[in-house]
RNA sequence: AGGACCAUAGCUCAGUUGGUUAGAGCGCCACGUUGACAUCGUGGAGGUCGGCGGUUCAAAUCCGCCUGGUCCUACCA
């Protein structure tokens, strides 16, 4: 091996020859387990939410598989309608110079096919990378041929249900975009607005209560005053009762339109008159329906005001007894060039009474950025109530699991009201909608066009067309589930792995996506998408800002496994900006943060520092330091298994049967090999990555290497030592790393086979040319080898061991130079233990003398430790400066005094012994007595020095 | 406005059912190339567990209030 461990070398070999080898297909035998990848973006990278994502799923198949599973975790990618429309529309615009309306819809989306053959491999290769060891067999993508039937006869049979229809309604309109999108796609952004006050003069010479000829209606949006369709005013109202069923001149238009009775309409706020505008705005929608109001729609698809109103009622059916007519000068304006010229001239008409700066929340189009508008449309929707009470139920009878459980009151809250989803989106990119028109617009849902004539008896002859709208994405990620395992068909993969055990996923996308999958899965399949949902936050930079483009603060995966140059890494990050005006400070930042590039780390130690940060319920600041100390991690690892292959390769290690004799540390170490195991699987099974990783290193490094690995060194390299304990050493030197290996691969695959290669053989559990760790079992706990003897033993050797470094460091004796050192006080156990363990105490407290001292009364001037009831002595002649050890016992002592302290008066506290269990009362007084016998010892050993 | 989550060492975080001398990694200080490892070893410094109050014999842990932060939902005519 290396001297040092150098992942690149390794980590592409080993990805390849485990694919080439099959061993990410399920196995076909034991009890299934399967998890489905929540599929990225075709055309995307992979970004650290989803390197985070992909670790997770990763370590819970490999422990899985091991476990002897039939695991299979399904891969695969999403179109992704609008984002991957968009990429390539801009593409096309630079490239070509062509918008998708010039080169027409059939070519458009030829150019994205092209472009998802193109750049489609990218994020697979980096799902490779990352170790992720999916079933690459079987991967699917949300728009292959097996989902656009799953998708056909999901919608088919919603609409035959008439879980799904299509109307006129008002929706979420992005005019840059064209589009439809839903709630979720809205992002609310805090902005700072005007707020005015119009007069809307009273018809027919009425007046108010207060004797005024006007209302007063506020709003943040004037050239929405053209679709006014009523005003509206408290039925509690005592100001404007009399009102109630008369109208108002609607200024700039002139349409008469009636004062109405709406508990929308707040009191307390402003005059308490509320300007309806049933097309343009959500609650106003809903007071229309309430007072059956004209719906009056005065713009265009880009929100640029009409020549004319369009006038509709409830039903979306036209309406021709309203005067339609708008002023000429706004049309053509857009809305907000017409909220200036509406401003100004109810200003100039002595209509505008105040204006105010208020702080409104705008939605944007988290696509587009253009701010959205309520528009009035034809769309589909899924009719939810029925598709959620299951799916409510589904979680509250547990047959689905949020982990953590808090997220299902978040499922919960949201599910309870729930709107109709729009399903239809204006887009070119996606499945299209399976529906088809006559001439006269009468609508045909179907899974082609023949079974559409077919099923309605039309005519081969009668023209029809198919809608031009297509799904929202989520309706096809939303079959995932089962979809990728061949729905509608009753496949043998359907029937194994669904409902799948777990999905992993970011708490962002709980509405988005596992809602729906919940409700679409259980209508259609009867069952469960998934038994627990395994919920983690966002990865966020090590300030804890969201790593984001704009912001300059993105980390590549890859960039953190590979190393990259500095001037590469701000190329990177300042290349293609939205805002180039940022460029310089990124730059700058990036320099500051990283003066030397990003080192390479490997795979596994990211991994690892992914897992070790994976605490639930709570987002990640990504920490570079935690990534460079697994780096060293693996390094550890990488130089201890040298250590064991040096001692082990070519010797006898026991493997043939011959007389073996375990050390008290052979027997500790596999004593706490078993507790380890134990704990590590206790941790993956509850899903606590950041326990199992660190349970791991804990015993690695602060057990196996620190202590076990030295033990062995006086075994092996003593000549007096028996052949059998030699053996025996050696055998556990390598089985318990070889059980080390396996408890690390799921986590850190790479490095784990790497060695696993060389130590499996002297183990004994290698199967020969071609064996991979990867298809070894799990390591299980054998509670019969936890020897509690062992460990007392081992913990008072490591207890004499750290006294004498401590003498050496407190009194600046070199830690290389030979001492003597006497024990003492003690009872006959330490003296037993002292004598089974000399050649260890010996090496490794570097001691070229240790002999018991049976009258205390004879012990010469020394520094003093305890450990337990005896004493560690090292005499001080000539070694120790008196002031140096004065001090430090001084210091001592001042310690015992303050546990002391405490301890006495919580006994001393009559409550406490009489409430508190005698158990913990009797800790107390144990405890008192060890401290006050430490205490008058040193003090003890602090006069005797002091008088000299 | 309602809700959720968070606040523990300089930094990033653990702390299971209340009883621990409150832990880890990184960073810091001192010493050290002993035959796996300087991507290392040994030892050490560093915390009134955000604040106030309550329950209890006992609170980092349970309850209430407050402050600060993150996020979600809703509303803002």
């Amino acid at each position: 091996m290396d001297k040092t461990y150098q992942p690149e070398q390794i980590e592409n070999r080993w990805y390849q020859r485990w694919e080439e080898d099959g061993h990410f297909a399920p196995s076909g035998e034991g009890e299934p387990y399967s998890i489905m990848i929540p599929p990225p973006n075709v055309t995307g990278s992979l970004h650290m939410g989803h390197a985070f994502q992909d670790t997770i799923m990763d370590t819970l198949t490999r422990w899985r598989r091991m476990q002897g599973r039939n695991t299979l975790w399904q891969v695969g990618t999403d179109h992704a309608g609008i984002a991957t429309q968009m990429l390539v529309e801009r593409k096309v615009a630079a490239e070509e110079g062509k918008s998708r309306h010039d080169l027409g819809r059939e070519a458009f989306t030829d150019k994205i096919w092209e472009w998802k053959h193109e750049s489609g491999g990218h994020i697979t290769r980096q799902l490779r990378r990352m170790g992720a060891s999916v079933d690459w067999s079987r991967e699917r993508f949300t728009m292959d041929d097996g989902f656009y039937k799953a998708v056909q006869e999901v919608f088919v049979q919603l609409f035959d249900k008439g879980l799904i229809y299509r109307g006129k309604r008002l929706v979420n309109w992005d005019p840059t975009l064209h589009t439809a999108i839903s709630d979720l796609e809205v992002e609310n952004r805090d902005q700072q607005g005007q707020f005015w006050h119009f007069r809307y003069p009273l018809a027919d010479g009425v007046t108010t209560e207060a004797g005024l000829d006007h209302l007063v209606v506020a709003t943040t949006r004037p050239e929405t005053l053209l679709g006014d369709s009523a005003v509206a005013v408290n039925p509690e109202d005592p100001r404007y009762a009399s009102l109630i069923g008369k109208f108002v001149d609607l200024p700039l238009v002139g349409r008469r339109i009636p004062i109405v009775a709406d508990e929308h309409a707040d009191m307390e706020k402003g005059s308490g008159c509320v300007k309806i505008t049933p097309a343009h705005d959500f609650n106003d929608y809903e007071v229309g329906k309430r007072c059956e109001l004209p719906l009056i729609n005065v713009f265009s698809r880009d929100a640029v005001i009409l020549e004319r109103a369009e006038t509709f009622d409830l039903q979306g059916r036209p309406l021709s007894d309203i005067d339609t007519s708008l002023p000429s000068a706004y049309a053509g304006l857009s809305r907000f060039e017409a909220r200036e010229r509406i401003v100004a001239d109810m200003e100039a008409a002595g209509l505008l009474e105040r204006t105010e700066t208020v702080n409104n929340t705008l939605p944007f189009g988290d696509r587009s950025g253009d701010v959205i508008e309520p528009y009035l449309t034809d769309q589909w929707f899924v009719a939810v109530e029925n598709l959620a009470k299951p799916a409510i139920a589904a979680v509250e009878n547990g047959d689905i699991e949020f982990v953590p459980k808090n997220y299902e009151n978040m499922y919960f809250s949201w599910m309870r009201d729930l709107q109709d989803w729009c399903i239809s989106r204006q887009l070119w990119w996606g499945h299209r909608i399976p529906a088809w028109y006559d001439a006269d617009g009468n609508v045909y849902v179907a899974r082609t066009e023949a079974e559409a004539r077919d099923k309605h008896g039309l005519p081969a002859d009668m023209p029809l067309t198919q809608d031009e709208d297509v799904l929202d994405t989520w309706f096809s990620s939303g079959l995932w589930t089962f979809g990728t395992l061949g729905w509608p068909e009753k496949t043998e993969a359907l029937e194994t792995f669904h409902p799948t055990s777990v999905l992993v996923t970011g708490f962002d996308i709980i509405f988005f996506w596992v809602a729906r999958m919940i409700m679409l899965t259980l209508e259609f399949t009867g069952e469960v998408p998934f038994k627990q949902v395994y919920v983690h936050g966002l990865v966020r930079d090590g300030q804890g800002n969201k790593m984001s483009k704009s912001k300059g603060n993105v980390l590549d995966p890859i960039d953190l496994i590979d190393g990259i140059g500095l001037e590469s890494l701000v190329e990177k990050r300042t290349g293609n900006m939205m805002q180039p005006q940022k460029a310089k400070a990124i730059a700058k930042a990036t320099r500051q943060e990283f003066p030397e590039g990003i080192e390479s780390h490997g795979t596994d130690a990211l991994r690892f520092t992914f897992l070790s940060q994976a605490t639930t319920g709570r987002d990640i600041k990504f920490d570079m330091g935690r990534l460079d100390g697994y780096r060293n991690f693996c390094n550890k690892l990488w130089n201890a298994s040298r250590y064991v292959l040096m001692n082990a390769e070519g010797q006898d290690c026991g493997a043939d049967g011959s007389e073996v004799e375990l050390s008290l540390a052979d027997r500790w170490i596999i004593s706490r090999l078993q507790q380890t195991e134990a704990q590590v699987t206790r941790a993956m099974e509850e899903y606590r990555f950041d326990h199992a990783s660190q349970a791991l290193y804990e015993f690695i490094w602060n057990e196996y290497c620190d202590w076990y690995l030295e033990l062995s060194k006086p075994v092996l390299w003593d000549d007096d030592a028996t052949p059998a304990s030699q053996r025996g050493t050696r055998r556990t030197l390598v089985r318990v790393l070889e059980a080390i290996l396996r408890l690390a691969h799921p986590m850190m695959p790479y490095i784990s086979e790497e060695i696993w290669q060389r130590v499996a053989p002297l183990a004994g559990t290698y199967r020969g040319e071609g064996d991979s760790l990867m298809v070894h079992a799990w390591p299980e706990a054998d509670e019969a080898r936890v020897d509690e003897a062992a460990t007392r033993n081992i913990e008072w050797l490591k207890g004499v061991i750290v006294a004498i470094r401590n003498i050496r460091a407190e009194l600046n004796i070199a830690p290389g130079k030979p001492l003597a050192a006497l024990l003492t006080k003690g009872d006959a156990s330490d003296r037993e233990r002292l004598e089974a363990n000399r050649p260890f105490l010996a090496k490794l407290a570097k001691l070229e003398r240790l002999d018991w001292l049976d009258d205390p009364a004879e012990a010469p001037l020394a520094a003093t430790q305890l450990v337990g009831d005896m004493e560690v002595l090292v005499p001080m002649a000539g070694l120790i400066d008196k002031e140096a050890e004065l001090a430090r016992l001084a210091k001592e002592i001042d310690k015992q005094d303050k546990l002391i302290g405490g301890i006495e008066k919580k006994l001393g506290n009559e409550s406490f012994v009489a409430k508190a269990p005698e158990a913990v009362v009797q800790k107390e007084r144990d405890k008192l007595d060890d401290l006050s016998a430490n205490r008058r010892l040193l003090v003890e050993q602090h006069d005797k020095i002091a008088a000299l």
